[in-house]
DNA sequence: GTCGGTGCAAATGCTTTGCATTGAT
DNA sequence: ATCAATGCAAAGCATTTGCACCGAC
């Protein structure tokens, strides 16, 4: 098991926080989920494993969590904002595919050590950064050219 | 003058959409913004210039300058849809200072070559990406260390 | 026993929409 | 003339907040 729930534990007696049932059930059920999600989909989630918690408190959560380092934001091209676990990770990036909407993860070292050249470059300290990448997976290639008269625009996400 | 408005002009003559007054100033005040924007601001300046449109128009307008090509979104790490004008000009990408909130705009070749590869070897095809930068921006940093106990953290955005 | 947390419902604030009027083609 | 666009105000919706009660320390 991770020893996340005391690394938040740590973080919110730090804080002169308490570490409540509710905030340990949102916790779990995050590592549970394993995943990309949403707020409404963590409640769902919670509530049908028989946790019940409040909207309020699930997005008062969150924000506890992110300043924590436990979880980020992620998939930003949505009016919904998405998590997603980070401590103890590689950093991941997104890849979205814009025929089907699937997007997995990634990884790139290579990444970082870019981000750090160009903060290097301009003087600045970089602290941390976000990449998404929109492509069209094999799946979604398959699929062929759909209708909505789109082609000639330059790659931008369909939001 | 750019050929922004022909350009514009042609993509809604081919979605059988009008070119209208409103569309044209709007598309106007951006080229004059010059910068990132969100849609108040942009209401704001026009107001100001005497070229008053409704919110909803400024709305309306966006998106269908975003399904042009002509503006994408930007700068999402906020609640609010930021804008910037892409049409005809490099890939540019934002960095964002954590302790000013100050962003700059830079361009970066090798990151176009990075996304590249990546897709390659997952078997995707590339269309668009987006890549944010969080840094402390020299001014930021001669600011000293600020208040909020935040040290502990890994990097993210304070949103 | 103290604060801080929780749930609820109301409030926010950006963005979208329905509808009657106006305007581009 | 026709069909779409505009403006207004109302609606939406994810997220936040005020407040009374509850629970971790």
């Amino acid at each position: 098991m991770a020893p996340l729930c005391s690394v938040f534990r740590r973080f919110l007696r730090a804080e002169g926080q308490k570490y409540t049932q509710e905030r340990a059930d949102i916790l779990d059920a995050i590592i549970a989920l394993d995943d990309v999600f949403e707020a409404e989909e963590l409640l769902l989630r919670m509530r049908s494993a028989g946790h019940d918690v409040s909207k309020a408190t699930i997005y008062r959560t969150l924000k506890l969590l992110v300043d924590a380092g436990i979880i980020t934001q992620a998939l930003f091209d949505s009016k919904q904002a998405h998590y997603r676990l980070i401590y103890g990770q590689e950093p991941k990036h997104s890849m979205v595919c814009m025929k089907t909407g699937k997007h997995v993860e990634f990884t790139s070292p290579e990444l970082v050590a870019l981000r750090d050249r160009i903060c290097r470059e301009l003087g600045w300290v970089p602290v941390g950064h976000r990449f998404e990448i929109y492509a069209v997976s094999p799946e979604g290639d398959q699929a062929g050219p759909e209708s909505s008269s789109d082609s000639g625009s330059s790659g931008r996400p369909s939001r």
